[in-house]
DNA sequence: CCTCTTTGTCCTGTGAGTGGAAAAAGTAGG
DNA sequence: CCTACTTTTTCCACTCACAGGACAAAGAGG
């Protein structure tokens, strides 16, 4: 099938494109009261819309009283592609126009096999969801990537934990392979895209996104629009030191958040604590599965075990400490933490409030939320079609 | 004399304001090379500022080849009052609409006096300048004071150390006072929009402004745009922990970077040492004048002093490693250190560029300048006629 | 069947804006 | 002084976006 390559043609339409993504099926009556434009106006910028193909007539509405209306909607055909690439897996999921889930694969996966490999297998998975009957072909993918991005070229920079990445041209490279417009940007960006559109942060325009994964990084959102910094690496809050001559880290330095508190380090205390007999439970689970990570903390601290809850509030104690210094610096509206620890739920959400609410300022605080994230391991895949959207719904 | 109360009509009227603002005196041929609108419409909307008489004709421009242009400029009559209320010390000035300063007053005032007094001051300060024959009255006026500001409103949030000021309409009440419009921002981001127009930042999108004087904040400055937070905190950086269980501060807390390093706790550490006889040099200046000061620290460290010295370096230290942990966090393009205690110069930076640049990751410090601001304690004023110009030369 | 309400279309007037032509005011060289 | 060429500015006709009223279409309710 021939994919639909066309674009806004100017600010209107794409207001009203971004409308109909974000509200659904609308009417000519409804979107006039959203967008200041006369009736006539508003009907020429949708004719020019059908025109495109990008919207398309939806059947007529329930009657309010008068005439039913027309409704209009986003071509249910439009299918985009979100990609999150991981540290050790990949999320791959098929949305629509809307930005609705329709299909979605989780895979483990190494980043550190580089680029080409992790390219064969996210396109394996593109495959199959197009096999599965839920797509024909993509109108645009969003990819996410563990590490800074220079935004405007879709290239990754000087990725720490990502060998043979820096460089190589994600964007160029994927636009060709799937033949679509493609978007790449820090997979924590992402993150916050997708709970700005779809999770906790919908109403808010200044938040802060925590993800704690294998690493520790954050998504920054000014005035609703995410902010990158001028090399792309902002919010790079791993490597702020949380302890004064911590533990060494990999970047060189010592006591970094990421060496006291992230995955990867949670499961090597955990087996730390496991081999020096401080816990039956994490004891049994290394035997069991010859290793430990941040799930089995997380199952063993709900289990009760001691221990493993210590762990989780230790770590929540030193991301609560940055958090709370950054909370200070950026006085946000909401502070969102996601990512795969987040299985580790109210015992470290807990301790990081505690901290905050201890050491910034009540002006600050003072009306601040500190939340889980709610869509889990989506929130990544939906930022990238949220990413893709954007750019596509802007005008040309 | 009547003050001009005309505003702008619309967007591109703006814009022109703006180029002749800070660009000078400048022919319409000059100013259409600028803004991509067609040589009739620029000079419709030039005859309709003309009639406002925000801006005037001023003469012929030299040739440069063929018909000479007649040359535009802003009103040289329009005055800008800048007023910038510090800890302990005010600063007053004059400037056309250029923001060129005409006249600079500065008398030392304790802020806790309360809003009465100190606006007091402050009017008897402006009519001085207006006595002196530099303005007949003000087309508008910017004000700083230190602490947390509503922006929207233009009033103080419960400013720590400001007692009496909280909700103390300072917009409103200055705006009757001197019958022209006001805008009220932190001191910090006035600083930032200083040297974002005439000093060190002038070309950078994305800075931070670290201002070291009783105390310490920071304008953050994003895309061109001060960024103020949810509640008007964001930079409010003196109470992020520098040094965990350290020095109490007076918000509760313990380690507070301002208790360790800010205009006050240095010269508490300083009489602190010239009574335990570190140092003859301090110990002099502290019989001399019955006490010591930020200044006396500085004196000394350019005499040598090793004490002096040490404490300068041992606060650049922590006032390092907290800017460490905003650089990557922020990603900042530039880091601009100002305030009362840029007397303490290289030392200062230098242990700042030294944290810095250890703990940060090289891609966010790669090209990072970290240098003292250039506009010395005028940034305040030139960055508060500044914030009322952008007021005032925005559409009505 | 009639009236009222809501939705959508048509049409015309207005004002913003563009771009070409011409006028105005120079310079440079013979 | 005259001519050729530049640059700046003004003038004018034409296009296009857009608003807003009139009107048609379609339904609800009595």
């Amino acid at each position: 099938m021939r994919r639909m390559t066309a674009r806004p043609g100017n600010a209107h339409q794409a207001r009203l494109l971004r409308l109909l993504r974000d509200g659904g099926p609308n009417s000519r009556a409804q979107l006039g009261d959203q967008v200041d434009l006369s009736r006539s106006k508003l009907a020429v910028e949708v004719d020019r819309l059908l025109e495109t193909g990008l919207v398309v007539a939806d059947g007529l509405a329930a009657s309010r009283g008068g005439r039913r209306s027309h409704n209009i909607r986003l071509n249910p055909e439009l299918r985009f592609l979100g990609v999150d690439i991981g540290a050790t897996s990949v999320d791959v999921a098929v949305t629509n126009a809307e930005l609705e889930t329709l299909g979605h694969l989780n895979q483990p996966m190494d980043v550190r096999e580089g680029p080409v490999a992790v390219f064969e297998q996210v396109l394996a998975m593109a495959a199959k969801l197009r096999a599965s009957g839920l797509a024909e072909g993509f109108d645009g993918a969003g990819i996410g990537v563990p590490g800074p991005v220079r935004f405007p070229e879709g290239v990754p920079v000087a990725p720490p934990i990502m060998p043979g990445w820096d460089g190589f041209p994600v964007r160029e490279a994927l636009s060709q392979e799937l033949g679509c417009p493609v978007m790449v940007d820090n997979d924590v960006n992402l993150m916050a895209m997708g709970e700005q559109h779809a999770g906790v942060a919908r109403t808010v325009a200044d938040f802060l996104c925590v993800k704690i994964g294998t690493g520790i990084g954050c998504g920054i959102v000014v005035g609703g629009e995410v902010y990158r910094g001028t090399t792309g690496s902002a919010g790079d809050i791993g490597h702020i030191q949380a302890v004064p001559d911590g533990r060494p880290c990999a970047c060189g330095n010592r006591g970094c958040l990421e060496a006291h508190f992230s995955g990867a380090a949670l499961a090597r205390d955990a087996t730390e604590a496991a081999q020096q007999g401080l816990s039956d439970e994490l004891a049994q689970r290394l035997e069991a599965n010859g290793g430990l990570t941040a799930v089995d903390v997380s199952a063993a601290a709900a289990a009760g075990d001691a221990t493993a809850l210590d762990l989780i509030r230790e770590g929540g104690n030193h991301t609560g400490q940055v958090i709370a210094g950054l909370v200070s610096f950026f006085n946000p509206g909401l502070v969102v933490i996601g990512g795969g620890v987040t299985g580790l739920g109210h015992t470290l959400l807990a301790a990081i409030r505690t901290q905050v609410y201890r050491q910034s300022l009540p002006l600050a605080t003072g009306n601040l939320p500190i939340v889980l994230g709610e869509l889990g391991p989506t929130a990544g895949v939906i930022g990238a079609a949220r990413l893709i959207s954007d750019h596509l719904f802007s005008p040309a």
